[in-house]
DNA sequence: GCCAACGTTGGC
DNA sequence: GCCAACGTTGGC
């Protein structure tokens, strides 16, 4: 089991156009890192899904349901991968950047490290308190899994 | 809207 | 291979 935190810009694909989907293909990624990060997601594997820019903050979970594949929207480039998702659960409480920023326990998290990555490892750690700060109760969680 | 961070491109 | 120019991301 893995934990990964991916980005969207609300305006662009926010949290609530994911949930009425009940799925997202996620492609797009143009970035060599978050390529490899997205190759290493295994189904199962958690996935907090943050919203960029406008009010920025960690909104939901999400879980692997497809591991990665070419990205359809480039076909005859092989470089990029796309993975498919699908939501969990909406957290309680969103958790703001300025929250994991005022965490010291959150001090080394990638979100703040590496700002600019889209798609990105966090630690067993870190998830679990962000799922707390949430007030995301792995009770709750195991459930929701279940439904 | 501005700007810092940083990844990519292309000239040499 | 170096580095300046440029484009993009994302916080504020």
């Amino acid at each position: 089991m893995n934990y990964w935190l991916v980005k969207s810009e609300p305006d662009t694909y926010g949290w609530h156009h994911f949930i009425a989907q009940g799925r997202a293909t996620w492609d797009g990624v143009r970035n060599y890192q978050a390529r490899n990060n997205l190759k290493s997601m295994t189904i199962g594997d958690q996935v907090l899904f943050y919203h960029s820019v406008t009010n920025p903050a960690v909104v939901g979970l999400a879980t692997v349901v497809r591991e990665y594949f070419q990205d359809p929207t480039v076909p005859d480039d092989a470089r990029w991968v796309a993975v498919e998702l699908e939501p969990v659960m909406s957290f309680e409480k969103t958790v703001t950047l300025a929250q994991i920023k005022a965490e010291p326990m959150l001090s080394t998290i990638s979100l703040i490290k590496q700002s600019r990555l889209s798609v990105m490892p966090v630690r067993t750690d870190e998830f679990e308190l962000i799922l707390k700060l949430g007030q995301t109760t792995s009770e709750a969680l195991s459930i929701s899994a279940e439904e």
